[in-house]
DNA sequence: GACCTGTCTTTCGTATACGAAATTCGGATG
DNA sequence: CATCCGAATTTCGTATACGAAAGACAGGTC
């Protein structure tokens, strides 16, 4: 028999749907969270709502405004840009270890994947094809074997995403950016590392051009 | 006059007060985290104690047990291998970035730091040493003006601390890392970008093996 | 004596209660 | 009419209360 699954508390699951509300940009940044308010809608006590947000604010997704309560934290360049430097040291990276140590079950969720990454592509769905986008990079931050690696980097798609959601409304050139995934997770099976890296190398400069902005603050190459 | 300066919630109190005593191994790893004791001895109520164990567990130094509270997390030699590999990756990319964007102030607390560190040394201070050696490098991430690269190894050190609290009673070799360390800041302050990285390659080459064990999942170099 | 089972105790998650600080707002003052 | 001040209201942080589940234990059964 099956042991049953430990459902999660109220505080997960608050923290959850207050991540991904802040994410989305379903909260603007700059807004407020009330914990009455939040307590209402989500049907919970104030309690489990101000244990999330005490997670959210060491993550820096909310900010003290000093005064009474939290702010979802303002759209920062500067951490955008920091996440897109720190990116194009350990996506290499990640390729090449992903090359080493992927597990078993690596064809099918490359398949999997680019199969769901096709789909949101012919039917222009602009959300499905970033979480297709995001579900890529994590798949190889997972296969790489470095879970601190892993989770660093989870934290990163979270501010992320809150950036391409207000910023991004215009998805650019999705078709080469998914036929340049397929072909890094093409040398990744064959576990050429040099290739998939260097691959991955210019996937980034280029998503760099896409976005139309680049960084002047004199990052080594 | 100055603005008057927003004192810490409980909460914030007693997640430092926790993290330390996980990271300084005061708590030993397995050990449970009783609220209702914490509390008490913390003298606080369960709801600072419970709100900061939230975070704690989102930041993986605690675990669940699936019973009943949490554990504090298990030295994982597979984590702090993961964060000593990322680091043989960021560690010069942030040396490189400190080269390029170190503040004005940096010459003083460069003097500082090898001031500190020379003490512990002399002294033979093993906690002041490892606490030198994290600031040392926190250092080089806060000025490599990369936000998200510091965010994301403060909680690494965090990790790291743990181990180095049970793993490393006899500091190996202190002195020649403080000769690192000074050479380093010195190619810093040059803004010698590749002499900076390169030394710092080393650096964390030599730690690896003064530490007495060696990656064998074969990650590239 | 070993093992099972029902009950008591502990301890957690969550709800509610309460005091304090921040904000709002209306009336007094110029 | 604009401005200031203080009471009323809102909203937060924290304490306490409560129900449920886990662990401990004792008495009964074989």
């Amino acid at each position: 028999m099956e042991p049953v699954k430990a459902q999660k508390t109220l505080v997960e699951q608050t923290y959850d749907i207050l991540l991904d509300a802040i994410c989305s940009g379903e909260i603007q940044p700059g807004e407020r969270l009330n914990q009455d308010d939040l307590a209402v809608r989500l049907n919970v006590s104030r309690q489990p709502v101000n244990s999330a947000i005490s997670i959210l604010r060491a993550q820096r997704l909310v900010a003290d405004t000093g005064r009474r309560g939290v702010v979802v934290a303002p759209i920062d360049m500067a951490m955008f840009q920091s996440i897109h430097e720190m990116r194009q040291k350990l996506d290499p990276f990640a390729a090449e270890l992903a090359c080493l140590r992927k597990p078993d079950t690596a064809p099918d969720e490359a398949a999997a994947i680019l199969d769901r990454g096709a789909r949101a592509l012919a039917q222009q769905d602009a959300r499905a094809l970033l979480q297709a986008d995001v579900d890529f990079h994590a798949m190889l931050y997972r296969w790489s074997g470095n879970t601190f690696l892993e989770g660093a980097m989870a934290l990163g798609w979270n501010h992320t995403r809150r950036f391409m959601a207000v910023a991004l409304r215009t998805p650019s050139a999705p078709q080469i950016v998914w036929t340049e995934h397929r072909a890094i997770l093409e040398r990744v099976m064959a576990r050429d590392t040099d290739a998939a890296a260097a691959l991955m190398r210019d996937h980034l400069e280029n998503a760099i051009d896409r976005l139309g902005f680049r960084d002047e603050t004199g990052a080594p190459r």
